[in-house]
DNA sequence: AAGAACACCAACCGCCGTTAC
DNA sequence: GGTAACGGCGGTTGGTGTTCT
């Protein structure tokens, strides 16, 4: 069969994520040339990880960041600058995008509102105001807010920090923590709230019916455990742990469509 | 009510490091 | 060791929804 011509760009279908989802349940989320090719879908490998890793991972949140995100994005982002990958993997559920995207609209606009401070000094400095005072007080290190840092390779370069062992102390610097408690309280009372409503109108339940653990009302874990879980996982050797039922699951009533 | 301005977010592009051959 | 392929990252753009005038 000759295709792979024009391969699709632009916005992702319903039916494109489903197939992505599939398959990535199938063979993991590390071979997207792959992944790419198998599934049909007529995109590239790295559209395909776009995807997935900036929507259609289970273990996403969605919505506003928290207050304590938004401390943590500045913390971070104060000690090594715009590595948003970095910063993103101290915030489970967030991806690099998306913190890339709140720092760019909500530093942009406090590097506007400063600008204009800058004229009637006494102005209120640093009360990091989306929508005025929507995040709690984050105080911002001045450095940072002026315009140029939001291209800037680190505000601190010199301080950057360099290698992993110091990152892992950088991210103690912040009282963690305290943070993670703060963050999982909140949570805790959200999840238990909407445990399966996939949030924000997420279009999983199409993807659960494959993907999601065989009888997920049945299993004593919510679905929502095993896609945090799998957001915490960094090795392929985890993900083994629970592929196997989605894999049985799914090849046994989708795995006609596979030549592999 | 309509248009302008702004905010948000998804997706693409290009570069770079890593891996496989 | 050289090279091609791939994956990951950061920067950027464009579309859409929301708020403001």
């Amino acid at each position: 069969m000759m295709m792979k011509e024009d391969t699709r760009k632009g916005p992702w279908t319903e039916q494109e994520d489903l197939q992505l989802m599939c398959f990535v349940g199938l063979f993991g989320d590390r071979r997207w040339d792959f992944i790419a090719k198998v599934s049909g879908l007529n995109r590239t490998g790295k559209s395909c990880r776009l995807r997935w890793v900036n929507y259609l991972h289970p273990g996403l949140k969605r919505g506003r960041m928290t207050p304590q995100e938004e401390r943590l994005v500045l913390e971070l982002h104060s000690q090594w600058g715009n590595r948003w990958s970095r910063i993103a993997r101290r915030l489970p559920g967030r991806t690099d995008n998306e913190i890339k995207n709140y720092w760019r609209t909500h530093m942009r606009k406090k590097a506007q509102e400063r600008k204009r401070g800058l004229s009637s000094p006494s102005s209120s400095s640093s009360s990091f105001s989306p929508a005025q005072g929507s995040t709690s007080g984050v105080s911002l290190p001045e450095s940072q807010i002026m315009e140029g840092s939001l291209h800037d390779k680190g505000v601190n370069g010199d301080l950057a920090v360099s290698g992993d062992q110091s990152e892992e102390e950088v991210a103690k610097v912040y009282s963690m923590d305290q943070i993670w408690k703060e963050v999982a309280l909140m949570e805790e009372d959200v999840s238990s709230k909407k445990v399966y409503e996939g949030g924000e109108g997420r279009k999983e339940d199409g993807m659960c019916s494959l993907l999601s653990p065989p009888t997920p009302m049945a299993s004593p874990l919510p679905w929502n455990y095993y896609s945090d879980a799998l957001w915490r996982m960094d090795d392929q050797e985890d993900i083994k742990m629970w592929q196997p039922t989605i894999n049985d699951h799914f090849v046994s009533n989708y795995g006609h469509g596979l030549e592999y």
